[in-house]
DNA sequence: AATGAATGAGTCTTCATTCAT
DNA sequence: GATGAATGAAGACTCATTCAT
């Protein structure tokens, strides 16, 4: 007798998430060299089964990427001064890279990589893009305020961008460094304006 | 008539040069993709060619590796505070980054792929940890004498060389951006102790 | 209650002619490339359950062509003039090419597929020889009664069979030519004695 | 010191026709399931230089199909009577099937198989549309001079396509019977007007 | 009896490396 | 010393076949 089919729905759902994990394991480990063979085996299955749950390498890309994503949660309170906002955002930020940085190392891989299909490297760019604004929004907000540094505000800008990137790559490539993981407070002193300038 | 073997010696140190651009240039362009082919064509020689200088791609990473770490210098003064000669360093490095990220990329590259070779990995591996202690000890007296932030100083080490490292990838992949390049002085707000901090 | 013995074979011999008409159907459709899922998803089985009724997609093929060759009469009258009875079943062969193509495709098939087994292979190749030798007696017989023409009974042979085999393509690659199906009649002139010749 | 270009050029152009030759010798004896190892295997070369002299397996198929096409010359007469240009057209062309079926044999697998790329499909068969039209073109004048039988003219031109179709077939399947590959002259009675029509 | 998830061998293709000239 | 043709070992992907339910 067949199983049902509620059954078969949750051993595939079972399997798709058992193979995203093992993705997921074996891309943080080998980066955009990892074969799907290092995924099949980092998620206990033969390496046809992955093929019947994601046509292709590039699909199970783009599944982890959006899933990595969706984790990536930019939502940012619209009341209270905007150096307020901006560097609690940040805080929140630092501390899922510090966490999760494996699901963002493939994102940068991503847009390194020459054969990632144009989709979703686009993808990926627009979300860094839709941050970047964000941040350069409310940084010009709060200098006008006189919360944050009078520098360039792109430079700013470019400072965050950097700092996230490179601090996620830290905690990836050192986990055993986790106690020296930045105290959010450190990055955020980039954007404090001088004794000089708050009194003006 | 054959050439001497003063001459002989000459030609194969401008081939040996000239496929270790020709290198460089196609890892800048095309990352841990890169083929000996792409090699061969950026260098203009044959492809057999760079086995007789090189006894493999492993080799040649090598020697570009060894290569570019040669042109990162850290030469730090031995005399003045402890505080200025860390700043004065950085700035140095931050500078070297935005002008010749190419450079460092290989060297990231090299860190995250599979199949870089162990001895390889450990050498770049070793340099960063060199640096780190540089760093380590400049903080510690900079603290001493009140002019760097009373952090742990493991986490401002952690958060200097995360900003290094994501600033060399921000100059490669945005170098449309380079006007956005943040002034060092940004970055050095992160050692910068508080106001109270300092009138102590 | 468990179902009757007699029950079972029941449902047995139509889930097997079901996957057949599925496997004919998928076959006609995708030719040799044709998948065992193909089959099954034509059949509406599950692809497991082909395997119950066949061991194999070799024994698949062979049922197939055992049932198309059934389906094939040959039978030729055994009264009458032997031009007669040759134009008699050439014309009734013709009209089986014309009306069902797909069934004679599978055995083309067969004989140029690498991967076929050697004894379905030998199989059909028999059956075409049985047809052969049909022929080539009643052109030796008709030649003998001056109805037939009087060329090399092996290259009249020949060009009969080329004919059918070639006519029956025809009907199958342009199923919207059907209108332009030659008449058996244009067929038969190749057997037809001259002028010069019929009246001696 | 390296080969000479023209050294180069000459094995160049030997090995890619060594290739051809072996896809060819390959493609006939197996069908569309011919594999690329069997392609440098009958070329007597390894896998990866067919990747040298032709891009991929659907180029190659390309290259076999161009190349047999340019030797199956339809060059017709301009002068004399429609019926006798048309039967000096089928003539050569028949001689042609006998004398090279496997060339021909492709053409028509790739008609068949699913996978083949749509342009060669799309080139293969606009050709073939070219020799209907050609065909059709004669028989049609031929009737009107009397040289050709008053029958359907599209079932003519059927029947012919068909015999050409079927007659290579049987050239390639049954080489040991070349001598009895028929006349052309049997063919071309299926063309023959009857002598009651001929009296007309 | 029936299902469909799972497996692994085989196919196309790329690329580091070798070798005859 | 230099060339580029040739090789073969992977890697992505497909599909006949098996097996737990």
């Amino acid at each position: 007798m067949p199983r049902s089919e509620a059954e078969n729905q949750r051993v595939r759902d079972e399997q798709r998430a058992r193979i995203l994990d093992g993705a997921r394991t074996a891309f943080a480990r080998t980066g955009m060299a990892t074969t799907m063979a290092d995924v099949a085996s980092a998620a206990g299955v033969s390496q046809g089964l992955a093929y019947r749950y994601f046509a292709s390498k590039e699909e199970l890309i783009r599944a982890l990427v959006a899933d990595a994503m969706s984790s990536d949660n930019l939502r940012v309170e619209v009341e209270g001064a905007p150096g307020v906002r901006l560097r609690s955002v940040l805080t929140r930020i630092l501390e899922a890279r510090r966490d999760h940085p494996e699901v963002f190392l493939l994102m940068n891989h991503v847009l390194s990589d020459r054969d990632t299909p144009a989709d979703v490297n686009e993808l990926v760019r627009r979300r860094g893009m839709g941050f970047v604004e964000l941040v350069r929004q409310l940084i010009v907000a709060g200098q006008a305020s006189g919360e944050i540094a009078g520098d360039d505000p792109d430079q700013l800008v470019a400072a965050i961008v950097a700092m996230i990137d490179g601090i996620t790559r830290f905690a990836l490539n050192h986990p055993e460094l986790r106690g020296h993981f930045p105290d959010p407070r450190i990055v955020l002193r980039m954007l404090e304006p001088d004794a000089g300038e708050r009194s003006s």
